[in-house]
DNA sequence: TTGAAAGCGCTAACAA
DNA sequence: TTGTTAGCGCTTTCAA
């Protein structure tokens, strides 16, 4: 067999454990464990020997079995349920946590939770029995209270995007609802009158708070409220899209557009390329998306900061994890409106 | 306090442990543990007085425990390691992965390398130290000598994107060569004979293989290998963008762009805007990105398939950890040429 | 400064 | 079918 083994010579060499790494380096398990946690008292010639014999052996310390004796049982592992991870709020959320987990030292378990309460559930229990020293959760349900046990237990918890339901613990928000009237306001102070809306599943509350933004802006400006232009419930680009031309297709259209998510600002769009009115009727997204500047017209969004949340987020769990016992909190992230062309449009038709 | 009992009442509860619920239930320890994992042996009536005593524990397995004595030691639990998990093509994989892994029972931790090749190393060490069962890596680094002890130690191990160096292990790999080479023909047929090629950090073994391929696509046309419109070791959109302006800016500046990467991509498409000459200078990049079809003009694309590659990978690495000892195999994934308009403009100037 | 003994929560092996 | 005992790899506690 050459240097370059695989994974076909024979079964597997059992791992070194702390036991053989005393045997070989001739001192007491309690030594190695002292050397390999950095704890104090052990003379710098037997601390050597102990590195030695542990370089020799390939030792890797069993985290598991650590934390198992540990008290406090902390498995510096955090968990992180998203909608889903291949999203782009998501996965920028995601990656801030990680940058401030990663510095402490701690591992990221993440999952997709696909809007699916169930699936909620059943992957904070996964967590759970892995015994996570905190979640953060974007949640799909709408009731929180079986994370109470974990919560009890010590797991720490932090709800983004959407606030626990039936339980207290820390959030973070972004302010859907204003952002939303604030997007709306912008259609309105350039003119338009029928502005239709797009939104994400009803039973998500960002969704809603979005929707009633959108509503409180239209009574803000002495617009009736038209039940015939809100569209909601539409899960994908294409739900959107239709949708979208069924709204541009009536006998009179609405001259601007609301998108409540990402994911329909896009159907939106195809929408009004298929039509070729991109350039006529107009458009603001809530929530911003990668390119959403080199289209065109560039598209007008308002904007989260995942970025911003994730950080703030981890921020509390840690805090948390560390003992932190205060009141919970909820923060809310301001949104930002961001004025690209789609948005400025005035109306036509 | 009320009902929604927060992070402030008191210290944490301990956790019932599978003795509270013998207790609780009047069995033996043994028989909570068989029924909780399922085990045939255990009659109804006292199965059900055990989950009984389980459920108003409010018990929870631990699976590190579990793990530790447990023959093979398998967490349930795999380890991914991407360039960044921000980032569309790693979040594809990811969510690709994530889809075999919980159908399983297994969960996911990620981390970003961010083509660090020591933050690989300390990535992986920590995903080791908590005992993943396997690892799918995209590496940054250019030895993985380092995951031996690992792999004998009974680590499943799969190199996606990028192959093993100095180790034998499975691969899934996309065929940037000959997908380059595609790329670069298909400007070639359109006329095209001054033709630039932007790359990511040349140390990257997929960046060499698109920037060879671009040349056997060259030397197969017959047109001289011109290394002054060569420019790699771009990392980002900004620095993409500059090399882009800098190349059109030339006396004889190229009448086509291939674009080795994403990010790069985005940053020809940013300097051609800035410059006015989209619709003058064609543009065919490496990898696919969202909203690529919805640019003026539409972005031409050698487009892989994260989806697939991670599908495929899982695949493998949960054969591994069946047990699956066949010789180690690599897995080329072909490329897919998508014209949309950018790719077929014709030599201007 | 070093080490011996006990035990974290669970499963393997074996006994009743 | 049910239970008992030992021990996974490590840290805690306490003694030398």
């Amino acid at each position: 067999m050459t240097s370059l083994s695989g994974s076909d010579d024979g079964p597997a060499q059992p791992r070194a454990t702390m036991r053989d790494v005393a045997a070989l380096a001739g001192v007491s398990l309690k030594t190695v464990s002292r050397v390999v946690n950095g704890e104090p008292g052990v003379t710098e010639p037997l601390a050597r020997k102990v590195r030695a014999a542990a370089e020799r052996l390939q030792y890797r310390p069993n985290l598991g079995a650590s934390s198992l004796r540990r008290s406090g049982g902390r498995t510096a592992t955090i968990g992180l349920l998203l909608p889903d991870v291949a999203n782009p709020f998501s996965s920028a959320l995601h990656r801030a946590v990680e940058d401030v987990a990663v510095a402490r030292g701690v591992a990221v378990l993440a999952a997709s939770l696909d809007e699916d309460p169930d699936r909620e559930v059943r992957l904070a229990g996964a967590f759970a029995t892995r015994r996570v020293d905190g979640l953060i959760v974007v949640p799909a349900s709408h009731d929180h209270g079986y994370l109470r046990a974990e919560q009890r237990a010590g797991t720490a918890l932090v709800f983004v995007d959407r606030p626990p339901v039936l339980l207290d613990a820390d959030a973070v928000l972004a302010d859907g609802r204003a952002g939303a009237a604030n997007g709306v306001r912008h259609l309105v102070g350039h003119g338009h009158r029928r502005i239709g809306f797009l939104g994400d599943l009803a039973t998500i509350t960002t969704a809603q708070d979005r929707l009633q933004g959108y509503r409180d802006a239209l009574a803000a400006a002495g617009l009736a409220d038209r039940p015939d232009l809100v569209r909601s419930d539409l899960r994908t680009v294409e739900q959107a899209e239709s949708a979208a031309l069924a709204l541009l297709g009536r006998r009179h259209p609405p001259t601007a557009l609301f998108a409540g998510q990402n994911l329909v600002t896009i159907g939106a769009i195809r929408a009004l390329r298929r039509l070729g009115r991109q350039h006529e009727v107009a458009l603001v997204g809530f929530d911003d998306f990668p390119l959403a500047d080199l289209l065109e017209p560039a598209v007008t969004v308002v904007a989260q900061d995942p970025a911003a949340m994730g950080t703030l987020a981890a921020r509390l769990l840690f805090a948390r994890i560390d003992g932190d016992t205060d009141p919970t909190t909820t923060r809310v992230v301001p949104t930002r409106l961001v004025p690209r062309g789609s948005g400025e449009l005035p109306p036509r038709g």
